[in-house]
DNA sequence: TCGACTGCCACTTTTGAAGGGA
DNA sequence: ATCCCTTCAAAAGTGGCAGTCG
């Protein structure tokens, strides 16, 4: 699966006369495990959110190539509500249970290695492995805040620049996914979704035995059930046993946009410039130890800063998350 | 009463320090 | 002194369960 951007990179100003051999819009993204993912997708992607941060599984991981090799980039992603919703999930589908909770400040996950040449990036796959999510509207980790029972795409941010202060007026593009949307939640609710991760998830290793968690029969043997945990239970179970015939992509009644390959989203200027309009949540927040820049002076670049670029204000700067 | 959320549990993998040998 | 490999303990990451809360 590859992203090919069709945009060229608005930017009269090029680095320097030699990057000419290198057009922006040669770049191309694959999406790494995409066989797991669209495992995932083809239920209905959950993935668990709490207070101190979870990982994602599957991993955001992405092959690149296309890069000026000798050039540096940074590599960011984010998360975008892919609708005004908030879900719940009902039997065996998710359904739209209301509007969406107001936005929550947008934050952006810079990759550790960032900023790093081209070929850096291309030697191996870029693993955002260690991108956690987050419930905690209070964090101060820099995980990634999100609402639970919402759904959400990852989007994967090339920059050429070689530092976060010059992010701003960099060149950059976007790429984004369908197979990567998925519902936050705080606890799984569709069964299936909990097998496929146990199943592949090296880390749940210890629930695999015959898919049924036998190193909790000690421990339950001891505790008495709910009445009501008990039912639900005996619910899942009924449903287990012919949810294999079941065609969960045909049950959900939620819309997912569903594109047969990986879209550029966009690409030019950094996308908060035109994105993003609310003010944040943490602004002149630290990135690596650095503030972002507040004053005007800094927002204005001598050779980027062209007639048809839409600059925004300092305010507008989302929060990103630094790196561990 | 119900569903979402939280904290804890038992278990696994990962990570990094320590030690030994070449 | 340096490098490589192995060992081992601590840390981090899993989903399940039961209790709490709104």
């Amino acid at each position: 699966m590859q992203a090919l951007p069709d945009v060229k990179a608005p930017c009269e100003a090029l680095p320097s006369p030699s990057l000419e051999h290198y057009p922006q819009s040669s770049i191309v993204v694959t999406l790494e495990d995409m066989d797991l993912w669209m495992k995932f997708h083809q239920i209905g992607t959950e993935m668990i959110i709490t207070k101190s941060g979870r990982r994602m599984f599957p991993q955001c991981k992405i092959k690149v190539s296309g890069l000026i090799p000798y050039a540096k980039y940074l590599m960011l992603v984010d998360f975008v509500p892919m609708d005004n919703f908030r879900y719940k999930w009902n039997k065996d589908q998710w359904e739209v249970a209301g509007k969406a909770e107001p936005q929550l400040p947008c934050r952006t996950y810079v990759h550790p290695d960032s900023p790093a040449p081209g070929s850096h990036w291309m030697k191996e796959p870029v693993s955002f492995q260690k991108l956690k999510l987050t419930n905690n509207t209070l964090d101060q980790h820099g995980h990634i805040i999100l609402h639970s029972m919402h759904r959400y795409k990852p989007r994967f941010h090339i920059v050429q620049a070689d530092d976060l202060f010059s992010v701003r007026w960099s060149i950059f593009q976007v790429f984004s996914f369908p197979e990567t949307v998925f519902t936050s939640v705080t606890a799984y609710q569709n069964e299936q979704i909990t097998k496929l991760k146990i199943d592949n998830n090296p880390f749940a290793k210890g629930f695999r035995e015959h898919g049924k968690n036998t190193r909790r029969e000690g421990r339950t043997k001891c505790q008495k059930p709910s009445p009501s945990k008990g039912q639900k239970r005996k619910l899942l179970e009924e449903k287990q046993s012919g949810a294999e015939e079941r065609d969960f992509e045909k049950d959900e009644n939620v819309d997912v946009k569903e594109e047969s390959s990986p879209v550029v989203v966009s690409s030019g200027f950094p996308f908060w410039v035109s994105e993003q309009t609310g003010s944040p949540a943490f602004p002149g927040q630290l990135t690596r130890g650095r503030v972002w820049p507040e004053s005007s002076k800094c927002l204005r670049h001598p050779t980027r800063h062209t007639g048809s670029m839409k600059l925004g204000t300092a305010s507008s700067f989302p929060p990103v998350t630094p790196p561990p």
